[in-house]
RNA sequence: GCGCCCGUAGCUCAGGUGGAUAGAGCAACAGCCUUCUAAGCUGUGGGCCGCAGGUUCGAGUCCUGCCGGGCGCGCCA
């Protein structure tokens, strides 16, 4: 329907044109302007178009819209009226058979396409990447993770909903000093258990197991959490450990130490509902038989982009806007951080990706100029490569924030929170606002207030319409096929206006996805829900009036399924009861 | 000091790329279970959109300055 107002008001404006009414100025125009009207005073649809083209036409508002209407054609013959308002708005007023008619073919169209309504080829098959959680694997994931682990695999499931060819990939840092430490912690944890400290304590902390103060003076860079002396034990306990020499065990230490992290780290996410179609590791990039660092940067030196000063390697990102140049191999040799980031992205794009997209805590906002200059330097477009920043949580407890630091090995892991309060509720949380917001986290709140949780709100709809259906099937009612139901029965305002939320669907996943904003499928679930609870408590939707009852049921097939879609496009459970 | 993000109801936040009278949840108060699930519904109150200018037909939205909060500014990752 709006599509057929848009076209009406491009016809109307190439025929102005045409008659040297209007300039050709506008006949470059795509946009034409037209929302639904919020309020029904306003028509059914409003356009802005006379308002918008004022000033490049040199003409009023109010007489462009008179030239506008004066030339609409409609040839369908949908239209009610159409008025002109305050300062140029141009009302349409739909006819109520037509719109009627176009509302059922909504309900037609959901029957019809089921899972895929609200699908879309906006991507055109685009190949996009994106790379999120990313966490170190030197220790559990923490709540931060679960948020951004919630926000990039939606963004994806949206993104590919929305036609782009979407990949997740999850960057594995285990090469460096981080790694580093993880192998030194463990064997020292090993080395303490070995010489009979029972608990395997590097040095006796001051008040008995509580690191809460921090890691003790004499090993400041070593990881304190109690997964470290689990793990200690756990190798110890090995028998090929016990072979090995003490050079072998630091060795032995670092690399089973990795890859039980990162074991633990993909049972999360799995258990979160979060899988990745690649885990891409560091060490990958410093392959000697095709070092990809090197390429790299040999690719920016020849650029003339690289110069040496103080011994140390750098890039010129202030050619493309950074605020200082960047070191990529320091002066001892060892490369930097930020170069294998840049061989890290220049490879994302060898591989085919078109656009890329990094989900990061937005402690590392900083960041960003330094990449995106190292992208242009690449000669890549700088729009090819986007940032989501999604902001920290605030773990709270009783109202009271959790202090949190992996080196003191004081923290809640996000299977804890998982466990606490239900998979469904964190990730809908985590979506429940712009991931770029602050957002306090309390476990006591959420678990409390779970009956009252937006996530129950929104499951209980489509677990409520379950039950009509079972209710509907022990009443023996077969429901005939949706070209022999009279959908006209459909006439009060909430039932129309529910089928014209679901009508907005499509549209609204288009635009979530053009925005990178799953939130706003959360919002919308929420208005969609409410209606429907609403609509449930007025009417019976199962009655004696069995033209009425298929009808109904129609509609609230489609409310379900479009709740459905929109869960699982964030990764959150439609259960049938609950 | 410089840079980025934020400031909307008592609280937590939306506000679709500038549109008509700024919304929701929670909290508070008053009601609704002989009815397909009360994890629900109905109603009420609540606002200087941080402050001051500017841009234009029109600003919560864009620009500038200030105030207040968060974060970042390494040859760390």
């Amino acid at each position: 329907m709006k599509k057929k107002i848009e076209q009406l008001i491009k016809n109307a404006i190439f025929s102005a044109v045409d008659a040297g009414e209007l300039s050709l100025f506008n006949r470059a125009r795509d946009q034409f302007y037209v929302d639904a009207a919020k309020d029904s005073k306003h028509g059914d649809f409003a356009s802005t178009i006379a308002l918008v083209i004022a000033k490049p036409e040199k003409k009023s508002p109010h007489d462009i819209a008179k030239i506008i209407i004066r030339r609409i054609d409609d040839l369908d013959n949908i239209l009610e009226k159409i008025e002109i308002a305050g300062p140029g708005f141009i009302n349409f007023f739909i006819k109520d058979i037509a719109e009627r008619d176009a509302l059922y073919g909504v309900l037609n169209e959901i029957e019809v396409q089921g899972a895929n309504y609200g699908r879309s080829d906006i991507g055109n098959g685009k190949p996009v990447q994106i790379e999120f959680v990313s966490a170190n694997p030197t220790g559990p994931l923490h709540i931060g993770h679960g948020r951004g682990a919630a926000v990039g695999d939606s963004l994806a499931r949206l993104l590919s909903f929305a036609g782009y060819d979407v990949k997740k990939e999850f960057y594995i840092n285990d090469f460096g000093s981080q790694v580093e430490s993880l192998g030194n912690s463990i064997y020292a944890r090993y080395a303490l258990l070995s010489s009979g400290r029972p608990h395997g304590y590097y040095v006796s902390p001051p008040h008995g197991d509580d690191f809460s103060s921090g890691p003790p003076e004499d090993a400041p860079n070593l990881y304190l959490g109690e997964y470290i002396s689990d793990l200690a034990q756990e190798f110890k306990a090995r028998p090929e450990f016990e072979k090995l020499s003490e050079d072998e065990k630091k060795l032995y230490c670092r690399e089973e130490g990795i890859k039980t992290m990162l074991r633990q780290i993909e049972d999360t996410l799995s258990k979160f509902g979060v899988s990745f179609d690649e885990w891409y590791s560091e060490r990958k990039l410093y392959d000697p038989k095709d070092n990809l660092v090197r390429a790299a940067i040999d690719e920016l030196r020849e650029k003339g982009l690289v110069f040496e000063e103080g011994g140390a390697v750098w890039l010129r990102t202030t050619r493309f806007g950074d605020d200082k140049d960047r070191v990529l191999i320091r002066n001892n040799g060892q490369t930097t951080y930020f170069a294998s980031d840049i061989a890290y992205h220049r490879d994302k794009f060898l591989r085919g990706f078109k656009e890329i997209i990094d989900v990061w805590g937005a402690d590392h906002h900083g960041y960003i100029p330094r990449m995106k200059a190292a992208i242009q330097a690449l000669g890549h477009n700088p729009d090819e490569f986007n940032v989501l920043l999604v902001q920290l949580v605030n773990l709270m407890r009783e109202g009271q924030p959790v202090k949190m630091s992996k080196r003191a090995g004081t923290f809640v892991t996000l299977e804890e929170v998982m466990d606490e309060v239900g998979t469904d509720a964190c990730r809908f949380t985590f979506l429940l606002r712009r991931p770029d917001s602050h957002l306090d986290f309390d476990l006591d709140l959420v678990k409390s207030q779970s009956s009252e949780n937006p996530v129950y709100y929104v499951q209980y709809a489509h677990a409520r319409l379950s039950s009509v259906f079972r209710q509907a099937a022990e009443k023996g009612i077969a429901l005939p096929p949706i070209e022999q139901v009279n959908l006209s029965r459909l006439s009060l305002p909430e039932e129309l206006a529910i089928i014209k939320r679901l009508s907005a669907f499509p549209e609204l996943v288009e635009k979530a996805a053009e925005a990178k904003e799953p939130h706003r499928l959360t919002y919308y679930l929420q208005e969609l829900a409410g209606e429907l609870h609403s609509y449930y408590f007025r009417h019976k939707f199962i009655s004696d009036d069995l033209e009425l009852t298929y009808a109904r049921m129609y509609l609230v097939e489609a409310v379900q399924q479009v709740i459905k879609t929109a869960l699982n496009l964030l990764g959150v459970n439609a259960p049938g009861s609950m």
